[in-house]
DNA sequence: CGCCATTCAATTGCGCGCAATTAAATTGTG
DNA sequence: CACAATTTAATTGCGCGCAATTGAATGGCG
């Protein structure tokens, strides 16, 4: 434990912290193109998979809660790319579908992926590497965190 | 390409968004204590490696403009944190300086760095390959910002 | 020197994230 | 069945991030 474990450069958390805005900074401009914000293309992209979700599989799959879900939910409703209702067997349940402009919008999406590839300056292999060490990461953070939220 | 580029779990993206927020919720408890928000914590880091600094050479040490740093500046003097005043060479800098009470808060962090790479179950030479990654990463994504940004 | 361009910070507006609260529907239990 | 506990969303409040605008100080150039 020495002095030098609180400097900047040294602390993990901050690599990720300038990581990840750096490269939604990126995104932006090709997001602008769809009329999504990042956080809006991530659900826009758990909803091409699955085409219909509930508001709890969306926080489950992204880590998200209600009090951020809901009002970016009502956005893309407003845009005309979602429909929300409640579910027939559990009127506590929102479920999430696509509409035509919704599910259509991929298309325009299709490129993005590669045009970031190119951005990272990076090789497949690397990605790769990098994406799956900050899986396991963030899936041991997510345990640290639940064990300690349950000592409380 | 092909279409599992656009599967949220293959998004380096994703997976940089997931594990930032995760980490900043290991850090928050330890923060609350010191009253200090993520971001803020970022600034005192600077702060006590360097004393004073203006607000630009802040922004180009952490990537954030005047937006993020003016009221985040702004809340730390209210904690009585850091004083500021413009620099009498140049009025248009404003240069932020630590106070007694800032300056001893860093003992009171001290054990931050090593309780956070406790929650990440890592081995040290592990979490300083994956840093040194990230940091190459944000590096070429500044090159490409800019180009870009260059080209407009 | 006079004037225009540049630099630097502050402000405004908007969309997250997240804690905390509220409200409604459902489940579990006596 | 009645009633308490749980689950699910929505809302409120606050602090970022960031684009865009504004205003003041400085630098450069004729």
């Amino acid at each position: 434990m020495s002095d030098s474990d609180l400097h900047l450069r040294n602390q993990l958390c901050f690599a990720l912290y300038r990581a990840t805005r750096l490269i939604q900074q990126i995104y932006r401009p090709l997001l602008d193109e769809l009329g999504l914000t990042y956080p809006q293309y991530l659900v826009m992209l758990v909803l091409w998979e699955r085409g219909t979700v509930t508001l709890k599989e969306l926080g489950a799959e992204l880590d998200l809660d209600s009090g951020t879900l809901s009002p970016l939910v009502k956005r893309l409703k407003a845009a005309g790319l979602v429909t929300t209702g409640r579910r027939a067997e559990d009127e506590r349940s929102v479920e999430i579908a696509l509409t035509g402009k919704g599910r259509s919008l991929r298309e325009r999406a299709r490129d993005i992926p590669a045009k970031i590839g190119c951005a990272t300056q990076m090789q497949l292999e690397d990605i790769v590497a990098l994406r799956t060490a900050l899986g396991e990461l963030a899936d041991s953070l997510a345990e640290s965190h639940t064990a300690m939220a349950a000592a409380r």
